[in-house]
RNA sequence: GGCCCGUUGGUGAAGUGGUUGAACACACAUGCCUUUCACGCAUGCAUUCAUGGGUUCAAAUCCCGUACGGGUCACCA
């Protein structure tokens, strides 16, 4: 049997081999210093904040630098597999304006010249490159049982050794013979497809991390799987593949691959590939009973992107607290720069962390609040009602037929100088204007300092009947609250008020709370006087003697 | 346990041997402004850079040890 015959005996359906790939696939045509990274999330359920970011990055660092970003789904794991997880994973990058160069529409349609991007489409690309390994003796097949290699995993922690498939352990599978394996073959017995590493874990190796620097480590030794018993490839061994033929130059992932970094370079080394430049980005973190961890996916909400789609926070906002966390510099460049694109950002390794930053809610939400403050009145609206038809039907609908006042009503004290930061999430927005269209019913009324009934009365109805013009401008009606004051007995200036509070049943500013409580239900509202335009006389009227 | 990595305030961090009072932002506190709230403004918030020991005229910055934290050791990615 020749070790041509030998390697097809191991895998008979095999189509091409290496050398159609790799004529298939060229290297990119592109300008020097181009960098091509790509975003290699696996469809496992909900799409991680951890991705996104990492999506926001690579795309970042190709694009500036004139390269090339694309998606590329790891589904090499049919046990874990979701089934909408590819659409979820797909369209969530599109809603947050990730620009892909090369991605697939579907699992079957492709847009890029390095199709398939979907690995469970690409057995026959990995399975190529194995047999050609098998061939020139760098791979072998390996028919250990789970218990078999538990029981070696067992010894190995009773002598106090490195656990592993490596050197002795591997030694008696290695050394079979390919008319041993066709017997075992031809009798049924799964098998595997495992690296004949020629390392040493006595040797040293060096890698340069974009981020983390130099990092040194003993060189790979174990024999790790290529290819599972079911013909498809590990996560390994499919990065070198594909980040090779699809021409990748700079690897950027989550940092707990810093670990596996011998593998890879083993198996790029034995593989006859490049090795790419790496980039592992700190990964984002919780803090839980003091203790520090990787944000997760089963015990944070906030670890699912769709969680921010849920609770209303721009996009723009989510990838503005992404970018701060990214590069320290970012956020004073946008502190100077309010008005440029976030693109324009120039993101580098150099100014990214090598630590986990721990999530931070309050700074996401602050962002937000600025960012809602700033955008127009009628961008606000379109955001949000676009994202209530999606999470709040009611209120939906509502905007729609509202739309006048409530564009009018998000408009207060927008557009100025120092416009009102209210606003953090679209989900809060409801309670915070629903008193401002529609049928008004107020439960309970928030009166604070006075709250006598009677007085209450007294204080509205002179003022609606007596002060209220609707012509008036800001300074106008003001001036007719501080004269209603001085009619029934109120400080219409602070100053003097609080020079002699005795002599006041009190100021202007609780004829103004009374007034505002009345109307609106609540102590805590916008600019009154902006409201009272919007609600118009005829509804104020209304409102005042509905209070009994 | 082995192998990697990290440790500046409540949080994100600037800082890479000698003009740092240890920037800036969030949070927090107080005050001012004010028709409420928010905004804005002002002030405060690490006498010290996990810790012990070096090197040096000089260290958060360089070296070694210790502690603590994180990652990883699958036919998961």
């Amino acid at each position: 049997m020749t070790r041509e015959e030998y390697a097809h005996m191991l895998l008979p359906n095999v189509l091409h081999d290496r050398a159609y790939y790799e004529k298939k696939y060229p290297k990119r045509n592109l300008k020097e210093g181009a960098m091509v990274t790509r975003i290699a999330p696996s469809p496992t359920g909900f799409v991680h904040i951890g991705t996104l970011y990492q999506a926001i990055v690579a795309e970042r660092l190709a694009h500036e630098s004139g390269g090339v970003c694309f998606l590329r789904i790891e589904d090499t794991d049919q046990k874990r597999l979701v089934v909408d997880a590819i659409d979820q994973i797909i369209n969530s990058v599109k809603e947050y304006e990730v620009n892909f160069d090369e991605y697939p529409i579907d699992i079957n349609h492709y847009v890029g010249d390095y199709a398939p991007y979907v690995q469970s489409k690409r057995v026959d690309i990995y399975q190529a490159f194995v047999k050609d390994l098998l061939i020139k003796d760098l791979a072998y097949p390996s028919f250990l049982t789970e218990e078999e290699k538990k029981e070696i995993t067992e010894k190995q922690q009773k002598r106090k050794q490195r656990i592993g498939y490596y050197g002795i352990w591997a030694s008696k599978e290695r050394a079979m013979t390919m008319e041993e394996v066709k017997e075992k073959v031809e009798a049924g017995i799964p098998y595997v497809i495992r690296l004949k590493s020629k390392g040493s874990f006595d040797n040293k190796i060096v890698v340069n991390d974009c981020i983390k620097g130099r990092i040194e480590f003993p060189e790979n030794d174990m024999d790790i799987v290529l290819l599972k018993s079911d013909g498809i490839p590990t996560y390994h061994f499919a990065h070198a593949v594909d980040d090779t033929l699809m021409g990748t130059t700079h690897v950027t992932r989550g940092d707990e691959w810093v670990s596996s970094l011998p593998v890879h370079v083993d198996l790029f080394n034995t593989l006859g590939f490049p090795v790419p430049h790496y980039a592992h980005l700190a990964t984002i973190q919780k803090e839980e009973d003091g203790k520090r961890r990787k944000i997760s996916k089963r015990k944070d909400p906030e670890a699912n992107v769709a969680y921010y789609s849920e609770k209303g926070i721009p996009k723009e906002a989510v990838k503005i607290y992404l970018l701060t966390l990214a590069n320290s510099n970012f956020e004073e460049w946008f502190l100077n720069n309010p008005d440029k694109n976030i693109n324009d950002f120039y993101v580098s390794f150099d100014n990214m962390s090598t630590s986990g930053a721990l999530f931070d809610m309050e700074k996401l939400l602050n962002i937000s609040r600025n960012y809602l403050s700033r955008i127009s009145a009628e961008k606000f609206y379109n955001e949000l009602l676009s994202w209530a038809k999606i999470y709040d039907e009611e209120f939906s609908s509502d905007l729609e037929t509202y739309k006048d006042i409530i564009i009018a009503t998000l408009n207060i004290e927008r557009e100025c100088e120092k416009p009102r930061k209210d606003y953090a999430m679209f989900s809060e927005i409801k309670n915070n204007i629903s008193y401002m269209y529609g049928e008004f019913a107020c439960e309970t009324y928030e009166w604070q300092k006075i709250n006598d009934m009677d007085e209450i009365k007294n204080i509205l109805q002179t003022y609606i009947t007596k002060y209220y013009d609707e012509k008036d401008n800001q300074e106008d009606w003001f001036n007719k609250i501080k004269l209603l004051c001085d009619e029934l007995g109120y400080a219409s200036n602070m100053k003097e008020y609080k020079k002699n509070p005795e002599n006041f049943k009190g100021n202007v500013a609780d004829v103004s709370t009374v007034i505002r409580v009345a109307l609106t239900g609540r102590s805590k509202t916008p600019n009154l006087y902006d409201i009272m335009l919007i609600l118009g006389k005829e509804e104020l009227e209304k409102r005042i003697n509905s209070l009994s």
